[in-house]
DNA sequence: AATGAATGAGCCTTCATTCAT
DNA sequence: TATGAATGAAGGCTCATTCAT
């Protein structure tokens, strides 16, 4: 919680967040943490009160490291904000930042087994959290949004066309939902998520930059 | 099947299904299951060895009430089994099974607030089970392939224009499994699922028998 | 309890000394019992109150059947009893009696696996019982005697040649319960006990017939 | 072997001793030790995982203490060692080192009512433990050596007449162990250990060490 | 800050025993 | 008599959490 996370801390959540990746949220013990990090029972209490503590400190920071994990329209763009030249040469196009969107959540997709998404769904449905704290609820309207923002911009520029945005988004952003459920469950290809990818892709534009993963 | 479910079974299974869907799989415990069943712990273990035993008869169990409810191309199509008149004319049109599939679909998804899939996807997650008698994999598959039979049928007699009869299938049917998966997290409205199932079914036809719900 | 054990009992009494022989006494369950007799658990308590009560029953029939198991001396000699002739002649010699005896030793000392000696152990050693309704003290105490009884005997008749009859009773039991012992806890050869016995013998007299198995 | 035994360990094993002498092995559960200990269940498991580890522990500990307090031949006869004269004077005769045995036996069986062995015939008879990790047949194996070790000796010297030396032993040996079973489940008293060993040793020579307690 | 032994609540599982039929 | 479903107590084990050092 401190604006400092200590040395000690970064290497708990980091520590945690395998645990996370490979045990789900509900199998993980305290003790499993505390071997993993060669810390002591009483140590780890001094950072962290409990094992739902840690999960969501471990949530956080993956949110503040997030722009290398998941792609958001922002991130993607915001490069720009550290440049003070002329912003308008940093805007990627609605192409670009499509095929980067698209790029990202094959690896969120096809990473899934070692991801956190198996410990946030069993989090969460131990959890009747209100949707607005839902993380998977966030998830997907993110997701929605973005697709729309990036959509649109390229229907302005002339990139893409597409009649029914708002329908287009959450048709693509239902898929993703689905292919995230299926890759929880079932090992899923890179193959299966290329061609479902494409085939939605093929109401729209040409994916050149989509292609070369 | 369940022919020599007792009465005490049935209301253990029926309790335990609302706790599944409520809690997941892995926050459930026998405790849980004994609480809500008004039952002795040792009582429980009389009919069911396990969380697992009962989650999985809970499946089995669903799958019975499943045939009775849920329409399948075969079964739509197979009352003229039962007519002695021209068999011909009682095969239904492709509109008239797609229509029935979806709105089935539909119906699954709506009470899926009471809905399991959020158990199984933890349940399959922990568990490598071959996608065999996965019951997700499986679900998904057949669903792709009862919408590939229908539209393929509607292809050749014109009802419907696909040129990509797998790719739509694909596509529909993870939209589909978004569809659940959002459903069990989130409260979903018929609007939501219509909307969904209209934007997707423009690419292929009118749904007139759809609409009237 | 009945004087008249009924058929039923009968059965359940067999059974279950196999059960006994085999499992202990600390192991076996009510359901062991019931499954073995193909009764139903509420028939057993119709008859038996407890597992120990049953125990207790196998105890007791044993010992009316015991002329068959376990050697005494009065069994030995006692089969005069049915004959209407002169007593005498059917009086064995002190050597066929302790011959007998032995022998007996031998053939309990040696199927002791399978006896229910394990079961004994295991009952008194939960039951702080008095040492007068000690079985194992009993044993020894009725193995003394009659080792005196026959010692003595022979002793008069020229048989045997002993100055110390008591101390040697006491030893040939101790011995005897030392091998009982060994036998209960690691596997023992019948070269083992022909061993010690003779060991024993050799201070006293020759052993003809023990020799013939 | 037992130098990081923590005092809570030493105390739980002081009290389980105590348990499995009364009450035998099988009939020993966790809660037993707990209540015995003054422990918290999860306190126990910290320490032992199991009653048959407790167990184990507990012969274990039996055994380091026995090597300070059980005569042996060797530790008998070591005590020159120390001394700086003629190491052949420190050298104890046969009769002084079976006088030390047998006093050590007498000990031994005496203390019995607190002692083990109902508890480890019940452990072992369960168990089809090899014969080499066996501990009564171990004990049985090293009380026969060492009595044959002795009584060769003073054969030798002259100070015993024995012609069958290793049927002594093994005679000797069997009544030892009968004696202490029978010390397990009935109060024995010195007289009788006396009475036996007196008896046994008749057959070999005078005892005059042994009279003196 | 850090340690790790100790606690106690909670869940799992098995049985002896009862009781309505 | 006989049945077997149901009960509840008992024992096993695991963990989050505390606390003296």
């Amino acid at each position: 919680m401190g604006a400092k996370a200590s040395r000690t801390e970064k290497h708990i959540l980091a520590k945690a967040r395998e645990i996370f990746s490979k045990k789900g949220f509900k199998n993980v013990t305290m003790q499993d943490i505390v071997d993993a990090c060669d810390i002591s029972r009483g140590g780890l209490y001094l950072h962290f009160s409990s094992v739902e503590d840690i999960f969501l400190a471990v949530l956080k920071a993956e949110d503040s490291i997030g722009s290398d994990n998941e792609a958001s329209s922002e991130n993607v763009e915001g490069e720009g904000d550290y440049l003070d030249g002329i912003s308008v040469s940093t805007k990627l196009s609605a192409s670009d930042r499509f095929a980067a969107f698209l790029k990202e959540q094959k690896r969120f997709i096809l990473r899934r087994k070692d991801g956190l998404s198996l410990a946030l769904m069993e989090y969460y449905s131990g959890h009747n959290s209100s949707p607005d704290n839902n993380y998977i609820k966030g998830r997907f309207d993110d997701c929605v949004h973005t697709i729309e923002e990036i959509i649109s911009d390229g229907a302005l520029s002339g990139e893409f066309e597409c009649e029914d945005v708002a329908g287009f988004a959450r048709n693509l952003a239902y898929v993703l939902e689905g292919l995230k459920t299926m890759a929880t469950v079932v090992s899923i290809s890179e193959q299966t998520v290329d061609k479902e990818m494409f085939y939605i892709l093929q109401g729209i534009v040409p994916v050149d930059q989509y292609i070369n993963n």
